[in-house]
DNA sequence: CCCCCCCC
């Protein structure tokens, strides 16, 4: 084969490392660090490294291959040497790409070179142990990302002992001398080609510049447009968390014991959909204060309609620093918390409310309800009337499980009379007194923390401040909360106080009213009226 | 050299 290359007219359209990785050509030491010419099939002789020091060959400048060397190596392949190369255009002159070039790869042309990639790590495994016919041992993987694209590490072993402490979530390092293997399709979710393992010989480095190296790549679907995409496809999810459950425990086909938890994830688009967390994300998700949540790299199923489910692949982010989640935010809070939203997935209880003790406002005086030895459990379809603004907030005791009201010392303290300690700091709470009203009748009903932050749509710290810094925005978001109708799930009991008795209605879970399932339910029940 | 991706 001839692979004479002198007074070819080249080019330069990006120095790529043996990974595809892009690769700065101006390390600090070239022959130790950036310069990694694979694919690309050129490697530069010693006395042209200031081309690349002095940024003179950088990619879309024009060049002319003026004498090249070939050499074979031991294993038969060939290393094309530039041995003399003319810059007859700069980058600036080129100005860009010219044309759509592809890159070249003739078969035998391979350039061996200590490579080396500036990538940050994205998503990073537990340590895992397996044992099968071929043995055993333990391991974990990681994703990387650079401005190019993705690709997943793997340590075995000896690696694990090594890597696993090193390698953290996020940061930035060097990477080089791994091995590369073809990806085996069926398990990635990345788009790469390849996979690496690393070895004994393998080198990773934390960086301190992180300039340029991307924090994720995320291509995030619309939630609306879910409704057109293919189950079992993979997708990037962005959206704030409306509200979340509770984790829980649940046993798997093959009897292992997992823990869960569902989020419900809105847009801009209004649409919600279910995305369900698994194991330690699941458990230590916190879903206070309605967070934004980004999630790369889940799984749509067709369960309840439309849903999402994590794979442990997949990266789940709150509160991402990238622009999409600062633009929902400030949706949200100025007017995505007040959307009717229809959700994609329809749950067992949105579909059957089965588990549902539908009753009118009526009822609760008819029938008497909260008058037994335990508490009567209701829900209602109904409209908020009206919001008491008066002591709706409150400053409470900062420790964790502690929600008691603090007394303001007026010396920077606050005192705890449950904890017996003074803090210098409390925490909102909210306590609401709403009315709801349906067709038939009124009801004073109580909202505590959770409850009334879905009624009014922001945190209670946020409420907090607002109250402290501007009353015409507290006024507004009390009045955006009026006339709003939802579904109350809510818990009725005879309460006595100062010699009086009346009946105490606590709302414990506020949800949007399903349209669709709320008019199947008023046509049965008048199918049941007729009948 | 792993490859588990779950529940309702």
């Amino acid at each position: 084969k001839d692979y004479n290359l002198c007074f070819l007219f080249i080019l330069i359209r990006k120095i790529y490392c043996h990974s595809g990785n892009t690769v700065r050509p101006s390390g600090p030491n070239r022959s130790s660090c950036h310069a990694c010419i694979v694919f690309v099939a050129l490697l530069l002789a010693t006395q042209l490294n200031y081309l690349t020091e002095q940024n003179l060959l950088v990619p879309n400048c024009v060049c002319l291959l003026k004498k090249t060397i070939i050499n074979t190596l031991a294993d038969g392949r060939h290393v094309v040497i530039v041995m003399d190369l003319e810059i007859l255009q700069s980058a600036e002159e080129t100005g860009g790409k010219i044309g759509n070039p592809t890159l070249y790869s003739a078969d035998g042309i391979v350039v061996l070179n200590v490579w080396t990639i500036r990538a940050r790590v994205t998503n990073k495994s537990n340590i895992r142990t397996w044992s099968n016919s071929r043995g055993e041992g333990k391991l974990f993987s990681f994703e990387i990302v650079d401005e190019s694209g993705e690709i997943k590490i793997t340590a075995f072993n000896n690696e694990v002992d090594k890597f696993f402490s090193l390698v953290e979530q996020g940061k930035v390092y060097y990477i080089s001398k791994a091995t590369l293997k073809v990806a085996n399709k069926q398990y990635t979710t990345l788009k790469h080609e390849y996979e690496m393992t690393l070895h004994a010989n393998s080198s990773i480095i934390p960086c301190d510049d992180s300039q340029g190296v991307p924090t994720l790549n995320c291509d995030f679907v619309p939630i609306a447009e879910l409704e057109n995409r293919d189950k079992d496809a993979i997708i990037d999810l962005i959206g704030v968390c409306k509200s979340a459950e509770d984790v829980s425990r649940i046993t798997t086909k093959s009897s292992r014991e997992v823990s869960k938890r569902a989020l419900s994830l809105i847009d801009t688009t209004g649409k919600v959909v279910t995305v369900t967390l698994w194991g330690e994300e699941a458990e230590k998700f916190d879903s206070s204060g309605q967070p934004v949540v980004a999630i790369k790299g889940a799984r749509l199923s067709d369960f309840g309609g439309r849903s999402l489910s994590a794979l442990f692949s997949s990266t789940v982010m709150v509160n991402p620093d990238i622009p999409e989640a600062f633009r929902l935010r400030a949706w949200y809070d100025q007017e995505g918390y007040a959307f009717d939203s229809q959700s994609l997935t329809e749950t067992r209880s949105s579909v059957s409310g089965s588990r549902m003790n539908w009753k009118m406002l009526s009822d609760v005086k008819s029938e008497s309800m909260g008058h037994g030895e335990k508490a009567d459990y209701f829900s209602c379809i109904a409209t908020v009337v009206y919001i008491r603004k008066e002591n709706c907030l409150y400053q409470a005791c900062p420790s964790a499980d502690c929600n008691k009201k603090v007394i303001d010392q007026q010396n920077g303290l606050y005192r705890c009379e449950k904890c017996n300690r003074d803090f210098p700091n409390f925490k909102y709470r909210l306590l609401l007194s709403a009315n709801l009203a349906d067709f038939g009748d009124n009801q004073w009903v109580t909202c505590f923390q959770e409850t009334a932050e879905v009624l009014l749509g922001h945190s209670a710290e946020t409420l907090g401040q607002l109250r402290d810094t501007d009353e015409d925005a507290l006024d507004e978001v009390f009045q955006k909360a009026t006339f709003r109708t939802h579904i109350f799930k809510n818990r009725a009991k005879l309460e006595t106080y100062n010699d009086e008795s009346r009946v105490k209605v606590t709302v414990l879970e506020v949800l949007p009213v399903n349209h669709r399932e709320y008019s199947r339910r008023l046509l049965s029940n008048i199918h049941k009226l007729a009948s």
